[in-house]
Formats: structure tokens, sequence, C-alpha cells
DNA sequence: TCCCAGGACTACT
DNA sequence: AGTAGTCCTGGG
């Protein structure tokens, strides 16, 4: 399926940061195993060919029905937003499985992204579903259950390190419904964040991105590292604690608060600036 | 060898 | 409420 998009530029995407199952496979195409299925995305400027998943799932996953320029358009006084937006073209907010973003997120604290795209295959590989694709092996997140049923041991040879009882645990409450994720979801956004943090492992900043990821809240507004020095650098101007720096962007960028961190976000990681 | 990586937990004030 | 110390792991 073909489609002209703007705002939409796959390879930022798979090296945005938000998601982690993307891999290069030409200069110009990527494949993603996403909803049990393996999709191939082939881009020339704004002309994407889309393979192996429907229309429908795509729309909603790459948040294609949002108007990115617009949103970008009420921030044009802001000058480091703007050289963020320019810089990180074709980023948008995904809207990926949740459970898979929660198990993801969990993996990330105080990891780096090449382990926890490793981490991810290995659980994928170990515990989910292969699939089929132009003759090659993928294979599917695993559902609550199947990682539910995993051995602790195991789960630690994907390389997840101490957050394997994390992991573990989460999957289980998942499985056995005393955490449903998609009710969560429909919650107000800081009602849902408290729900999240509920879960061992899940702290403020994995709570946000998951929310911001795959729940449709873009006005999370998750703090790592780098959003911490770009806010306390450019922005306020002085050291300030976590709290005080989320209440100062959700003020400042509102509504889309969790837009303007991923750009942000790219943007100061890829330029390693600050 | 030590240090760090898109944090969170625990154990303290 | 706020904050050091610690934590798997592997690449530099």
């Amino acid at each position: 399926m073909k489609l002209l998009l703007n705002d939409f530029n796959i390879k930022q995407l798979a090296e945005s940061g938000e998601c982690f199952r993307w891999d290069k496979i030409t200069e110009n195409s990527y494949r993603g195993v996403i909803y049990g299925k393996v999709c191939e995305v082939t881009q020339n400027k704004n002309e994407v060919n889309f393979d192996g998943i429907d229309e429908k799932t795509l729309k909603e996953y790459f948040d294609l029905n949002r108007d990115y320029s617009a949103i970008k358009a009420k921030y044009k006084d802001d000058y480091v937003l703007n050289k963020a937006y320019d810089f990180g073209y074709g980023i948008r907010i995904m809207n990926q499985e949740k459970f898979e973003t929660l198990i993801s997120f969990i993996i990330s604290a105080n990891n780096n992204i090449p382990r926890i795209k490793k981490s991810i295959e290995k659980i994928s590989k170990m515990y989910g579903e292969k699939i089929m694709y132009k003759g090659s092996e993928y294979y599917a997140f695993p559902t609550p259950k199947a990682l539910s049923m995993a051995i602790l041991e195991e789960l630690r040879s994907c390389g997840v390190g101490f957050r394997d009882k994390y992991i573990l645990e989460a999957a289980k409450k998942v499985a056995n419904g005393e955490i449903n994720l998609s009710e969560i979801s429909k919650l107000p956004t800081e009602k849902c964040k408290k729900e999240l943090l509920k879960i061992k492992g899940v702290g403020p900043k994995v709570a946000d991105c998951v929310m911001l990821f795959s729940m449709g809240k873009i006005d999370a507004f998750p703090i790592d590292v780098w959003i911490k020095r770009i806010m306390e650098n450019l922005y306020i101007k002085e050291e300030k604690s976590l709290k005080e720096i989320e209440k100062y962007a959700k003020e400042k960028f509102g509504d889309y608060a969790g837009i303007a961190q991923q750009y942000l976000f790219y943007y100061v990681r890829e330029n390693k600036i600050l």
C-alpha cells in the first residue's frame, strides 16, 4: 500500500528511541515486528510504501491522523524547539502495543538502546511466536500469558540483568488481570500514571514513556537525563528537581508536551550537545 | 580497571 | 518528602 505522507520519516522513527523493534534493511527501507506481524516500510521522500500490515492498524500505529505540522506551528516562537523539529523531521508519537511497551521500558531503566533492543529480541525469540516473512524468521513479542510463565533464570539469560524480576512480576500481573492496561489507558494522564507506578520497576520516567508511546497520552513528558539537561540548560537556566522540570514543561508545552519531548530528546542525543 | 547507560528501589533522614 | 548507594551487563 502506498501513501503520500508529510511529517513522516521511517529512518528517524526507527532510530528515535521510542520503539525498539525496527531494523534497517536497505538505505531507505526498514522492517518492524508490530502487532504480531512483520511490517516493511520503504520510503522515497514523501512516498511511503507499507507491506504486511493493514491500513487501519498502520494509521493507528504511526499516528497518521494527527497533523504534526499544525502542532509544530503552535511553537514557532520557540527557537530550541524549532531546531529540534527541523532536525527530527518525520518523528511521530507511535501507538505501540501496551504490554510490549511496558516491558520494553522496564528494561530501559539504567540501560542503553542497543542492549535494550538485544534483550527484547531475545525475549521475543524465547517466548514469542515465530513469524515468517519473505523467507526470514521473525518473532512476535510474547503475550502476557506466555511471558508470565517464564523462568527467572531464563529471562536473566536474555541480558536483562536485575530487571528480570520486574519483568516477570509485571507479566504475571497483566496475565492474571490484576492490571488491565487498556482499562488504565482510559484514565486521565495523572490517574493513569498513578496506576502504572504501582508496578515494580516502573518509576515516573518509565510510566510516562508507556503512556506516551502506547496509550496516546501525548501530554506525558518523560524526563530522562538528556531531557533534564536540556531543560535545565536551555530553558530554566538552573538545576531543578524532576518534579519542577515536569511542571515547567507541562506549562510551557501544554497538551503536546510529549511531542516536544520526543523531538528534544532526539535532537540533543544525536547531536550530543550539552 | 573503572565508568557509564533514556532509572528505580531501598534504606535511610 | 527528599536523597545517597546499589544494581545486571557489556562496550569504551
